[in-house]
DNA sequence: GTTTAATGGTTACACTGTAAACATACAGTA
DNA sequence: TACTGTATGTTTACAGTGTAACCATTAAAC
């Protein structure tokens, strides 16, 4: 920030910026995971370095540029989910890791996560997508399990990971206990896998 | 509204509006249920009728009133909870019931609920007070059912419940069997009350 | 009846999102 | 190579926002 870029000359002497788009997201992701909200939308354009209506090539209006940070965190939400659970064999345990990896995202990423779940109110196609990718490795997690009708637990599980994951996100206002928050997590994923345990086992 | 109030002399020919305090958070609930986003400043003045700066004199600024607002949301919610579970023995029953009140205040007011969880970051006495006496009743009604760590099931618990009902605030974007809404709080519930009801056996 | 604290109004300012009109650079075509 | 169209940036403008500073009115206390 206080070295100047000496090569700017071969950086900024076009009058284009390069890839305003990515950078754009970019920057929207870093200040949100710095200071836990999305800057302004002028602001954003000052980051790059670009007039503050030069966004409006890339998204028409603020909510574009929500949308389109929320779709890209449903996909690294289902990539990381997919990597946590590739290579293991027994589907309780492989659940198990699913939702681990999913919480973990919402840790690491508050804000993206509230993004993607509490502001954004959009319909759009794309989002509408990676949401149901998402979602779908988790049905496809309890199916491996023999469960009668995945996708309906698969909602029940849902909202105990979402629970956990917002209420993290949001900073825990409400008393809880001196237990690490670790504990938390894996009590309520072991609710979890216990309860797709017993719905095995009545169905077998 | 097209029908002018001819006794306004009666109510607005004093200076001072009356209850100005009371009236712009009863104006920022009802606008909150009907068009699903807290008002901006100035228009909730207008809404009152009332210069756009007056509402300073009950609010230092807009974050004082929606943590006025949030407090006022906690006591309800405890309200309720309260109300749908006295006069209940089975201690189980009890709790599924509480539980059924507390999914049903965030339906009535999805927009309400967000806003007591997700936006509202503070720690301002009184809210943590009202946040703490809703989760209390929580604790009570799983401490009743002759739980070892009541507080720890009562955080597990409430992850899957704020799940549910968050996830009904924010507008279900994920894609959802066709079964109703009722059907997939009660298997929540369900899920909840037996997890506690193995707890139990385990503990006896 | 005067004083004082509570409550409301006026004005001003920096900031916001967005629309309209204009400028530049690149890509394809002749 | 020159011309042209399209993508991408910039400038300017405007209405709306939250809030600070200062002024006005009222009700209550003495």
């Amino acid at each position: 920030m206080s070295t100047p870029n000496f090569d700017n000359t071969a950086m900024r002497k076009h009058y284009h910026h390069g890839d305003l788009r990515e950078a754009l997201l970019e920057a929207a992701l870093t200040s949100l995971d710095a200071t836990r909200e999305l800057p302004s939308w002028r602001a954003l354009a000052r980051a790059c370095a670009v007039s503050h209506t030069a966004p409006y090539r890339h998204f028409g209006n603020v909510e574009a540029l929500q949308v389109a940070l929320a779709t890209a965190g449903f996909n690294r939400l289902t990539a990381a989910v997919i990597r946590a659970t590739t290579g293991i064999d027994n589907p309780f345990e492989r659940l198990a890791h699913g939702l681990k990896a999913y919480v973990a995202f919402g840790r690491a990423h508050p804000s993206w996560y509230e993004l993607m779940f509490g502001q954004v109110k959009s319909d759009d196609a794309e989002l509408t997508a990676a949401g149901a990718a998402a979602y779908g490795t988790l049905i496809e997690g309890i199916a491996a399990c023999q469960i009668a009708e995945p996708a309906d637990v698969a909602f029940t599980l849902w909202c105990a990971i979402h629970g956990i994951t917002d209420l993290g996100a949001c900073g825990l206002k409400a008393p809880v206990s001196g237990r690490r928050k670790r504990d938390q997590v894996e009590d309520v994923i072991a609710m979890c896998v216990n309860h797709v345990q017993s719905l095995a086992r009545r169905t077998r």
